[in-house]
DNA sequence: TTCGGCCTCCTACTCGGGTAGGAGGCGGCC
DNA sequence: GGCCGCCTCCTACCCGAGTAGGAGGCCGAA
């Protein structure tokens, strides 16, 4: 009795990462792919795999959508949902439309191994990164460690990263430490690069989700 | 670098079962045991083990109150909750009081190895059958009520306000509610002329500051 | 039915944010 | 001394964000 999977992610290397390492399974084989949200209800309602790995970021539609849809289609589908990024608030949302697990392309193989079986199973699973971030949120305790990363900051971007989570703008930023606003920028790039962010934005949650202003 | 456990648990048996199963292991060494709560905080305090492997009913002080001691001494030390009851309020409660994970006896050997090397690591970690209950009991409790002040936003203001508080960019906010992104500029600075905002930058930090994710 | 609120979408524009790349000064470390 | 990391500042450029102002459709209330 294998476990039939369905691999849905729109970049073609890594549905071949997958294949190259799930053709190696004996339990374990892969019966479709999907390179969008559209395709992956689409197949997944023709092949009815037990396990659908599920990236997140898709054209067409998102993986949360085609989560819910294929869900809804058929309670017995296992969805399994993969990203790259583990600090989005994707994984509460993805948990309320329907799937089983959540698994970061990081984790070593074989724990996205036991992670399919796992959920082929019945069982609901958690990669264990994503786990302590559940039950932080659950629990509503800040980890007095601040996430990887932010020990990498200087202590003058660690000060314009405190600002900007207050909502401030680069040119405030600058008035309040005396620097001008293009040095202010260029703190600003060096954090984003550091801290892999892409605006301010994420910058500003990034400092709510880990706590950081507590320590002001 | 071996993980030092300490096991505590009223039943000379399973102390005795765990001793013979985790003395097989290179990495992992029994460093303590404990026949109730009261002597687990105080074998703790003396041995500072990596990894607490606590069973919940115990004479003395039960196993949750013991993690609590523990937890607050020495807020490295990782306990991990071993039972044969799978009741909710345990989990919850142990998560309470600094857990940092929770396992059942029938879990199989290997799952209990995993969790001690995983939680010895930083990460939390929940057994899979656990974590099944946790997301049932997490996407049950959704929220009835948007917080104050909010009040006077529209249902659609409100949709695109949470994506904003996300970090996510006027693109991937049409993306993600199916229209254009000039209609996702219209929503805005509809919610900023209401909400007395500049940017979306402070309309982060406003959504953080009142609450308005918990409800996630 | 008419009015108003809500949702949708548009053009055209301004401006701050972010990137790229370079530069100089400073202090510590080898 | 020389190298390197940090902090400072700059120009030039691109693009997303936000504003202004308008428009059409839907629906419920007056």
């Amino acid at each position: 009795m294998t476990i039939r999977v369905l691999v849905a992610d729109d970049q073609s290397m890594v549905r071949a990462g997958f294949r190259m390492l799930l053709g190696g399974e004996e339990d374990i084989e892969v019966v479709a792919e999907a390179s969008n949200g559209l395709e992956a209800v689409d197949k997944a309602a023709r092949f009815s795999p037990n396990v659908v790995l599920m990236d997140i970021r898709m054209p067409e539609l998102d993986g949360l959508q085609a989560t819910k849809r294929i869900v809804e289609a058929d309670g017995a589908a296992r969805v399994l949902i993969l990203t790259t990024f583990d600090l989005d608030e994707y994984v509460y949302e993805a948990l309320r439309v329907g799937a089983s697990g959540f698994v970061l392309k990081d984790d070593p193989p074989e724990q996205l191994l036991a992670a399919i079986r796992t959920v082929a199973d019945g069982d609901a699973l958690l990669s264990p990164a994503v786990t302590k971030r559940v039950i932080e949120r659950f629990t509503r305790i800040r980890q007095p460690t601040p996430p990887k990363g932010l020990d990498e900051l200087t202590e003058r971007e660690l000060d314009v990263f405190r600002l900007i989570a207050r909502g401030l703008s680069n040119a405030e930023i600058g008035r309040e430490l005396y620097i001008s606003d293009t040095t202010v920028k260029t703190h600003i790039t060096h954090i984003f690069q550091k801290l892999d962010l892409r605006d301010r934005v994420q910058a500003v949650v990034l400092a709510y989700e880990s706590g950081i202003l507590e320590a002001t």
